[in-house]
RNA sequence: CGGGGUGUGGCGCAGUCGGUAGCGCGCAUGGUUUGGGACCAUGAGGUCGGAGGUUCAAGUCCUCUCACCCCGACCA
C-alpha cells in the first residue's frame, strides 16, 4: 500500500476524548474512528491488524479441534426467555422489534443459539466432544463504554462452545482450551496470565480469565507472591485469620452490653470511640437482592465483595439498600446489626461466626452493643465467604502474601455444566442408551480488546510497536527526497519486489519531509523500517531499522529485497508455532 | 443510574464587559526546502451540539434538551 493512497491519516494532536494510550495511538495512527459511544469504525490499517489477530485465534481454535461456523446476530427473544438469562443480562441486552412487532435481540453472546443448534444435531455420545466456534460481532449495551476499544458496545468476539458427554469430558476440553488460549497470547506477544474468575451473567461454575497485566487495566488481579494462586479480585479469596482475630477467638464469651456511641456511625468512628481495633467490630451492610431485603454482616476490618455476595445469595440483581428501606425493616443506619432484627435474611461472612465479643450496632440511634456473639445474640441463614480480598492479604492457598495488580481481560473461559442444555433440552443418548444433557463450556476472546491490549502493552512515546504477527504491514519504506537522484525509483522497485514475495509493505511515497515520514512510521508501528535516501544511495545502500531497536544498519541496495524478505520470514516463523 | 467535565471549520484550542467569530495543525495552489513533525505567499472551509427564551443585538445571559468523556455499579 502506498501511504499517499491510504484511507486514513495520522494526526499530530491526540484526540481530546481519548484517555487510554491504545485509544490515543489507534486514533492518531488512523486505525480506528469513533462513531458513537463504544462504537468504532476500523479504517484499513486497524482492520488489517484486527484480521491478523482473528487469523491467529482461528488457527489455534482449529488446532485445538474447533470447527468454525457462523450464527445469526439477530436472535429471537424467546430463546432468552427459555434460558432465563434475559434477567441476568438485563439492560445490556440490545433488543428491537421487527415490523410484526416480534421482539429480537442483537446477540451479546451465542450460548442460546448454539445450544438450540446442538439440540438438533447432537444425538449420541459419539458426536462428542463437539467444539463449534465463530468470530462475529456482538452487541452489549454496556452501562459505560470506555477506554477506546477496551470496552465497547459493538465488538468482534471469538466465541467457542463445547459439548461433552460428562464432566470428565468437559474438564479435558476446558484444559485443551486453556492451552489453546495460552498459545494465542504467546503468538501475539502478550504475556497473559490465567486467573480464577467469577462467571457473571454467563453463568456456570468454574471460570478463568486471561489477563494482561498493565497499570491501565480495568480489572484488579490478586496473585500470590510465593505460590501460583491468582484470581480476579471480584472472586479472590484470602486467609482472614489475623493475629487480632485469633486473640478474639480465644476470648471468653462475655455478656451483651449496650453503650452509647453518639455520632459514631462508621466502623472507623466506632472503633476509635470505643478504642477497639476494627477487627473486633461487626459490620452490617444492607442490600436488596432480587427485591428482597438482605443484611450482610462481616468483620469490621473487611469489606463485602458484592460479586461474591451475589453468588452466595444466588440472586440476579443486587444493590445496596437505601436509607428508607433500612429504616422500614426496623434497623437504624449507622447503628445497624442483626441483633434484635426480626424477619430479615441475614448472611454472614465466614469471618464472623468464630469471632468473639464484637462491637455491633444496637439498632438504636446513638447506641452500639459490646460483646456480640454469633449463635447467642444473632445467627445467619447462610455463612459464606463474601469478603473482598486485597493486596497485602494472606494467600488462601499457602502462607504467602497476595499482591494486587491491574489487568486487561483478554479472554474468559467457563465451565457451564448442564443448566443451559437442561433448559433448552440439548440431550443425547449415552453408551447405555440413557438420555442425558450435554455438559457445556464456553470460551470467549474479544478480538478488538485484544488489539487494544496489544497496543497498551506494546508502544513507546513515539507510537505503536506491533508484534510482527499483528502489524498491519510488516515493512514500512520511507523514501526521503523522492524527487532527488534515483530515490523514488529505488523505493518503488524495492516495494514491488517485496510485494511480489508476499511481504506486506507500506511505501511512504508522499512528498513530505524526513521528520514527518519517520514520525509517521514510528506511529504506525510496522516492525521493520527501510529508508531510501540520497545519502544511503550515495554508498549504494539502504537503511533498515527494527521498530523495537534503537540502532539502524545499512545494507547494499542489491541485497535489500532478499534480506528484508528473509528477516520478515524469520521473525514471523519464530512466533508462528508455539504449540507444545 | 449517581458524581464530575466538555461541546466553537477535519483535528487541537481561544473568544474579555452581550455588538454578528479567531489562532495553531491539517487541506488546496504556487514557489523555496529536505535524515526526526521546514519556510514564504495565496486560498477553501464554521446554522458556535439542539430547542426555546431574555435583549435593539446572544458563541457569550436564562430554561430545557441531546451527545461525548472521566470516576463508580457490568464484561470479551
Amino acid at each position: 500500500m502506498r501511504l499517499s493512497r491510504l484511507f486514513g491519516r495520522t494526526t499530530r494532536e491526540t484526540p481530546a476524548d481519548a484517555e487510554s494510550v491504545s485509544h490515543q495511538l489507534l486514533v492518531r495512527a488512523g486505525m480506528i474512528s469513533q462513531g458513537a459511544a463504544g462504537v468504532y469504525s476500523y479504517l484499513p490499517l486497524g482492520w488489517r491488524a484486527l484480521r491478523r489477530i482473528e487469523q491467529v485465534v482461528r488457527e489455534e481454535m482449529d488446532r485445538a479441534g474447533g470447527q468454525e461456523l457462523l450464527m445469526p446476530t439477530l436472535q429471537p427473544f424467546e430463546l432468552w426467555e427459555a434460558s432465563g438469562r434475559y434477567v441476568s443480562f438485563g439492560q445490556s441486552l440490545f433488543t428491537l422489534l421487527d415490523r410484526k412487532e416480534h421482539r429480537l435481540v442483537l446477540g451479546p453472546t451465542h450460548e442460546e443459539v448454539i445450544t438450540d443448534l446442538a439440540r438438533r444435531y447432537l444425538q449420541s455420545y459419539r458426536d462428542m466432544p463437539l467444539m463449534p466456534y465463530q468470530i462475529q460481532t456482538k452487541f452489549r449495551d454496556e452501562p459505560r463504554p470506555r477506554g477506546g476499544l477496551l470496552r465497547v458496545r459493538e465488538f468482534t468476539m471469538k466465541d467457542m462452545y463445547s459439548f461433552d458427554a460428562d464432566e470428565a469430558g468437559l474438564d479435558a476440553t476446558y484444559q485443551k482450551m486453556a492451552s489453546a488460549y495460552a498459545a494465542v497470547y504467546s503468538r501475539l506477544g502478550l504475556p497473559a496470565v490465567m486467573v480464577e474468575a467469577d462467571s457473571g451473567a454467563i453463568g456456570g461454575k468454574a471460570s478463568h480469565e486471561f489477563m494482561v497485566l498493565t497499570p491501565t487495566g480495568e480489572d484488579i488481579v490478586l496473585h500470590c507472591t510465593t505460590c501460583d494462586y491468582a484470581s480476579n479480585a471480584e472472586k479472590a479469596r484470602s486467609n482472614k485469620i489475623t493475629c487480632d482475630s485469633d486473640a478474639v477467638c480465644a476470648e471468653e464469651v462475655r455478656p451483651l452490653e449496650e453503650v452509647a456511641t453518639p455520632e459514631s456511625r462508621t466502623i472507623e468512628e466506632v472503633a476509635t470511640f470505643l478504642q477497639r481495633p476494627s477487627s473486633q467490630t461487626l459490620k452490617a451492610v444492607f442490600y436488596i437482592a432480587d427485591h428482597e431485603f438482605v443484611l450482610a454482616v462481616i468483620r469490621g476490618d473487611l469489606e463485602v465483595n458484592d460479586v461474591k455476595l451475589q453468588r452466595a445469595l444466588k440472586c440476579d440483581l443486587l444493590r445496596l439498600a437505601e436509607e428508607g428501606e433500612i429504616v422500614d425493616v426496623g434497623a437504624v443506619p449507622g447503628f445497624g446489626s442483626p441483633i434484635g432484627l426480626d424477619g430479615v435474611r441475614v448472611i454472614a461472612d465466614d469471618s464472623v461466626p468464630h469471632a468473639r465479643n464484637l462491637v455491633a450496632g444496637a439498632n438504636r440511634l446513638g447506641f452500639h452493643v459490646l460483646n456480640a456473639n454469633y449463635g447467642r445474640d444473632y445467627t445467619a441463614e447462610l455463612v459464606a465467604d463474601i469478603a473482598q480480598a486485597r493486596g497485602g492479604d494472606r494467600c488462601p492457598a499457602c502462607s504467602g502474601t497476595l499482591m494486587e495488580e491491574r489487568g486487561i481481560e483478554v479472554g474468559h473461559i467457563f465451565k457451564l455444566g448442564t443448566f443451559l442444555s437442561d433448559k433448552l433440552s440439548a440431550s443425547f443418548l449415552d453408551e447405555n442408551g440413557v438420555s442425558r444433557s450435554a455438559v457445556m463450556g464456553c470460551y470467549g476472546i474479544g478480538i478488538g480488546r485484544l488489539l487494544a491490549a496489544i497496543v497498551e502493552y506494546g508502544h513507546d512515546d513515539k507510537g505503536i510497536v506491533w508484534p510482527i504477527q499483528v502489524a498491519p504491514y510488516q515493512v514500512h519504506i520511507c523514501t526521503l527526497n523522492p524527487d532527488k537522484s534515483n530515490v523514488e525509483h529505488t523505493g518503488e522497485q524495492l516495494y514491488q519486489t517485496l510485494r511480489s514475495s508476499d511481504v506486506d509493505v507500506l511505501l511512504d511515497d508522499r512528498p513530505a519531509s524526513p521528520g514527518v515520514k519517520f514520525n509517521d512510521a514510528d506511529l504506525i508501528g510496522a516492525p521493520l523500517r527501510v529508508t531510501v535516501s540520497p545519502r544511503t544511495l550515495a554508498t549504494g545502500s539502504v537503511e533498515i531499522k527494527w521498530r523495537n531497536k534503537k540502532e539502524a544498519e545499512l545494507i547494499a541496495v542489491g541485497d535489500a529485497a532478499d534480506l528484508v524478505t528473509a528477516m520478515v520470514r524469520d521473525a514471523l516463523a519464530s512466533k508462528r508455532s508455539t504449540d507444545g
